[in-house]
DNA sequence: GCAATGCTTCGACTACCATCGAAGTATGAA
DNA sequence: TTCATACTTCGATGGTAGTCGAAGCATTGC
């Protein structure tokens, strides 16, 4: 009768509509203070530390101190993918907070999901880099290859520090607006801060859309082409 | 600000005890009336059918009616995945509503996801097929090779009503106890249902735990070797 | 030292929602 | 028709959890 995991902890940590707000924006991918999150959620500053201790105390947040500011942000990938599939279950049944605005295409296009590149851009990058065989697919593991070590240390990312981390490199995410597989791991986050470091791609702020330049745009068409 | 799908909905749902208790109780893959679903989760009928309305409203249980019976089950397999999914993360927080006791090796053994075979038998099916490449795998998405097309139609089951229906037929679905991916969709679905009819494996009552015959490891190890 | 900022804790209020009893509807059996 | 079963709807209740004002800590800066 009884038996198996609790979903209800989880869901009901996720299905206030304040608490819901506040993980959307840490989706963005920065770490953000509780007055940042209190304004993204539309709550007061008590409401909102309330909330914030709620999500640590499940696991969905960390924190850490710094002056006399304290940064949330979400404990782990699974956290993140956990809400990337919920948010694309969300999507299949219409279920949106506003009518598709303007943003919503840039969302469509390229946004962050939480460390790593999402939307037509993540997966077009995923389906390249499979296609030209840097990327191995083994059951639901992604595993880099020979040539994608080596391709990704031309690029300026050193594979031995990848792999020092505990956390996979490659691995998959379900794409709530593609609907499809895109790229996370440490690989996934690799990859998007050096779009950003290389000046390609920027992050708009209060959201979670990735706006390529002109010669970003080339720069990433040329390095998986379609 | 507000972008994005709506996860509160679906949370807030799942996150009710009551409801939980459903949810997980139909993950069972039977069809259950609210009489049975309201012992499962412990309340009257009166409030297991105010539940199950709001379920329905938010796309997440399709209900038929039989005679005086109404059955109620989850909507698609989508749901299934998604709670899979959640599952899996509570059980890595520890979230588990009780202790482990004598039913949990069973269930980590083999059990049943919504309507497919998953634990570790699930995740050693979809490896051996993948092994034998009578599955390949590209991206997220699983394909049935001609070698595997070939197989399946040895064992009974008809390739071509599998690929009739819209359902994809090969799917991943991430497994809570293995924290690693089994095969979910149609053929996860028509292989699940031959084992049952074959007689090598029988559903347990009242849980999700699927026990096989002696005869039934035999030719599962068989069909699927390590 | 004092003031300002950022955040937490406490306490009280309120609104919502799960819950169940009672009554109503539908299907089936006798 | 009458009774029984299966379920829904209505209405009332009670508990819980989200909310914010006020006060309390901690850190920084002057």
């Amino acid at each position: 009768m009884k038996e198996g995991p609790d979903i209800a902890l989880i869901g009901s940590l996720i299905g206030d509509p304040a608490r819901a707000n506040m993980l959307t924006a840490l989706m963005g991918g920065r770490a953000l203070t509780p007055t940042e999150l209190a304004t993204h959620a539309g709550i007061t500053l008590q409401t909102a530390s309330s909330h914030l201790s709620k999500l640590e105390a499940g696991g969905l947040l960390t924190q850490r101190k710094q002056g006399r500011h304290r940064y949330y942000q979400l404990a782990e990938d699974e956290v993140g993918l956990m809400l990337e599939n919920i948010m694309g279950f969300a999507a299949s049944r219409g279920m949106n907070r506003h009518r598709p605005g303007p943003k919503d295409p840039a969302l469509r296009k390229a946004r962050v999901c939480y460390n790593h590149l999402a939307g037509d851009y993540g997966v077009r990058m995923l389906d390249s880099l499979i296609a030209e065989k840097q990327i191995e697919v083994a059951g639901d593991d992604l595993a880099l290859t020979d040539a994608g070590q080596i391709r990704i240390e031309a690029l300026g990312i050193s594979y031995a520090s990848l792999k020092k981390s505990r956390r996979p490199i490659c691995r998959t995410c379900l794409d709530w607006s593609e609907r499809r597989s895109h790229l996370a791991g440490s690989l996934g986050e690799a990859l998007l801060t050096l779009f950003i470091d290389k000046g390609w791609a920027k992050r708009e702020t209060n959201s979670r859309a990735i706006r390529f330049t002109d010669s970003g745009e080339k720069a990433f068409s040329d390095l998986f082409p379609q």
